[in-house]
DNA sequence: CTCCAGCTGC
DNA sequence: GCAGCGGGAG
């Protein structure tokens, strides 16, 4: 019903004309790096938390150039406190490929950005949205949150393959940078106030404990080694004391992001 | 306790 | 389809 589109729509962009977060720095400067930078440090991520980091990396980085010249270990250590620290190879990765087999400017269309390393269905097509305003639809958290809570009422187990037809009906083709942005603002509020719509999502799953897992330790490996430059191995596995120390280390040389050498490990590149 | 503008490798 | 991946705010 086109009545119904509308009415949605209103809704959604009269929260986002009154509440919405105009002065996030990516959208106050509109740019394909600025949408690229802010998209991948965004993933799984909170906007308070990317907001400190993505300045930070401004103030560094003005092109995919600049990244793609830079080392991998101080990509790394700028990175600390994001998370996923896999994201920031893969963002060393990406500008590399961008710089040498794109003439250094993002890709125009998300086919040509999902191959690039890290960027999946949903980053990519979220990039071409806020770098060239094209009116791809495309599902992600936030979005979830707002159709399943509008047009899923008392249902579970909804699925994207539900979703994505109301998304691209109801997709703002003359102004979709606006209106995405519209929806990001609107489900985060939405999610605030109500119980997560999300839950009802078949693909929602519950995430295991980070207090005491691996991945807590191999957060802790990679930010002390970036503090220290470099350390000793069985200095750091006394420090660490945990049995998993040893497979956690091993874990981080076979992806690229430490180097042992007589033994002591230091940040690759 | 929940969950975050998800992706990769299996 | 699913486990693993960071770290912190609420």
């Amino acid at each position: 019903m086109a009545i119904d589109i509308q009415t949605f729509q209103n809704t959604v962009m009269g929260y986002y004309k009154i509440h919405g977060r105009h002065d996030l720095p990516w959208r106050v400067e509109r740019t394909p790096f600025n949408a690229f930078l802010s998209e991948i440090m965004l993933q799984q991520t909170q906007v308070s938390r990317v907001i400190e980091k993505f300045n930070q990396f401004k103030a560094r980085y003005c092109s995919f150039e600049d990244i793609a010249i830079s080392s991998q270990s101080e990509i790394l250590t700028l990175w600390q406190g994001l998370g996923y620290n896999r994201r920031a190879l893969y963002l060393h990765k990406a500008t590399q490929i961008i710089a040498s087999q794109h003439n250094g400017i993002l890709p125009q269309n998300p086919e040509d950005l999902v191959t690039l390393p890290g960027i999946g269905s949903a980053t990519a097509a979220s990039m071409v949205v806020y770098a060239y305003n094209k009116p791809i639809p495309y599902i992600e958290t936030n979005i979830r949150a707002v159709y399943i809570h509008h047009f899923f009422k008392d249902q579970q187990g909804v699925s994207d393959t539900e979703l994505m037809p109301i998304i691209a009906k109801t997709l703002d083709q003359q102004d979709p940078y606006n209106w995405y942005s519209a929806l990001m603002d609107y489900g985060t509020n939405l999610k605030s106030v109500h119980r997560n719509p999300s839950r009802r999502s078949r693909h929602h799953t519950k995430q295991s404990t980070f207090k005491g897992s691996k991945r807590q330790i191999r957060g802790r490996v990679v930010r002390i080694i970036s503090e220290m430059g470099q350390i000793n191995k069985r200095k750091l596995i006394n420090y660490l004391n945990d049995d998993r120390s040893d497979d956690v280390i091993g874990d981080l040389i076979k992806e690229s992001m430490l180097v042992e050498r007589n033994a002591s490990l230091h940040l690759k590149g």
